[in-house]
DNA sequence: TTAAAATACTAAACCGTTTTAGAAATTTTT
DNA sequence: AAAAATTTCTAAAACGGTTTAGTATTTTAA
């Protein structure tokens, strides 16, 4: 079974009186192409499978200046989101025979850059990121040195990459159109920081463009940027202050699923009900969202599907950038599905 | 910032004239030790930080066996108790400067040992397991290579190893006991599949103790094994089953929080009400339990202190491994805590 | 004044692969 | 029968570090 990996290259040449050369070569699979006769190849193998010979990874990564392995960074693997897109990464990348290295940024620039190096000096093939990040400087040094990378979720308007994103803006507007549907007029936006990210930026971009498709006013006053540090206390403050101007929304729109859940436990705690006192829909789709009484509207994001374009444009990259061939750059945008429950009152 | 990373120990030595010996020797740390002239050092370290080194990983690791990343095992990282747990093992290794490759398992024998092999083959210092396997054979050939990893939250109770595990028949015990003081008798256990693991199997047994401690019998009806392949109908299936035999409990403990989201839909979708027509008891506190109406009374587990022992053990392992002193084996057992909310129904 | 010790450093081996450049033996061509 | 081509295989370099076993020079001790 798992060997004391102690056998090496040269231990079978050795005992076969060959050449280390030809054992590699036949175990790569190029044996045929190098002339190597049918018999001694099939001795190699043999010998190599009863010794149970495993190639040591690092003399091969430090020859060949690969890894076989990739890397990714979200901002929290404990997220339920990042979670399950990192377990479809990783059935992705395993199917290709290569190995996954899960990295949690927190939402913060400065350990995002740490994660880049450390996955760059670990020699990683390639990365799939998350970036939390403002700048582009990090991506563009990536960029430069022609380094295999596909941004996912997030990204940068001003920035070619290889991209795999969700329609965000359309996953918006659909979500607050069905609330507009349903007679709604006072709609407020809840966002989660930091706000400079894309997928915020984008959904409450197309929170902004129903309310204008179906000629309601946009007021800043319904917009509302909320600390994902306290996001219980700062949502019921914003709950308290809508409530004490007399300005209570009748529906929100909620960019994100931390932050939904923060706010059904502050909609409970300040005894509100949905649907009847707040309607609500949500993006991202949780266990919690099918199964909260009311079961809670929310956008889904094809998390799989994601997982899977990601990978493969990354490896794609990976290969043309092993035949030295010149990059190109992908970009993927997926569509989302608004599965409608019952947190969204019909208003008369 | 992220620079083309060619610059070699040797182009360091070149460039200042000395050995890579002496180069390398300073940036270890090991100057001193070996009297090189502070001069010198510094020399090497400004030299080494303005030409942005960084050894390459795979030429040390070749040298000096080890890679400086540890391997976790779950079953699935999806789910958000091992999400969770995988993250305070993040947290963890990397305080100690350590990377994690993080792997599921899926339950599958098979894919456990294909991961292990994996692991070992790309030179992990460490592995941090939770083993689907019923046999300790792979287990055993590590141990017997002197390989440093500990077992977590599912552990064999024949088999010496490192472990860190909480008191699941103590865990289970006082939930069914707690249900047993709100006056109930018929009190189902449903575990998960495949029901050979010791969390599964120990947290019976405190369902067991908790009734035989108040001279319940204990009736093998009550006590159904869940295929996780499935689960929500398997469970309606059993519901139906109680219902139509006339023998539905009055209350269930359920051992795991797939299970448990199973469970709430289908008592939802049979028209039953928590906790009037049954009550229930959950292991693994999710976000849902909290939210949920009534929020579900479960049984927490201390997921950060878990991945810390573990991580603390591990390394202390490798640690006594490099200085080739004899291991020692250390078992951590940590106590679970319950959360009551409202999910059982105090029987007069 | 010479031997021993301390200081500051280095050459070369080594880790286990892959790859390059070519060699020896046999077969084919002329 | 010599030259050319084919088949089958190999020695040695390279990847980039760490470690071992020294060496040369200066200082201290006897």
């Amino acid at each position: 079974m798992i060997k004391n990996k102690k056998v090496s290259l040269a231990d079978i040449a050795m005992t076969l009186g060959v050449s280390k050369t030809l054992v590699s070569m036949v175990l790569n699979g190029k044996g045929d192409e190098n002339g190597i006769s049918k018999k001694t190849q099939e001795r190699v193998m043999e010998l190599a499978e009863s010794m149970n010979y495993k190639p040591n990874q690092f003399a091969r990564g430090l020859r060949m200046g690969r890894s076989n392995t990739i890397g990714l960074i979200v901002s929290d693997i404990s997220n339920p989101f990042y979670s399950r897109l990192a377990r479809s990464v990783e059935d992705a990348v395993s199917e290709s025979g290569y190995n996954l290295m899960i990295c949690s940024s927190d939402e913060s620039e400065e350990k995002e850059m740490k994660l880049l190096e450390m996955l760059i000096n670990k020699q990683v093939d390639g990365i799939i990121l998350s970036s939390t990040l403002d700048s582009t400087d990090h991506v563009e040094s990536l960029q430069n040195e022609n380094f295999p990378f596909v941004l996912i979720d997030r990204i940068y308007n001003d920035f070619e990459a290889n991209t795999v994103v969700v329609d965000n803006r359309t996953g918006a507007l659909e979500a607050v159109e069905f609330i507009i549907n349903n007679g709604h007029k006072k709609i407020a936006a809840l966002v989660i920081s930091p706000a400079h990210i894309s997928t915020q930026v984008d959904r409450l971009e197309g929170y902004k463009d129903a309310l204008s498709k179906h000629s309601i006013p946009i007021n800043q006053y319904y917009q509302k940027v909320v600390k994902r540090e306290d996001i219980y206390n700062a949502v019921s403050q914003i709950f308290i202050e809508w409530k004490s101007d007399h300005m209570m929304p009748t529906a929100i729109f909620v960019t994100n699923n931390q932050l939904a859940i923060g706010c059904l436990e502050a909609i409970r705690d300040l005894g509100l009900s949905i649907p009847k006192d707040i309607s609500i829909v949500s993006f991202d789709d949780i266990d919690l969202f099918k199964l909260y009484s009311p079961p809670i509207t929310s956008v889904i994001q094809p998390i799989n599907s994601i997982a899977r374009n990601a990978v493969e444009i990354l490896l794609d990259n990976i290969k043309i950038k092993d035949n030295s061939e010149s990059l190109i750059k992908t970009h993927k945008c997926l569509q989302t599905n608004i599965v409608v429950r019952n947190s969204v009152l019909k208003l008369a």
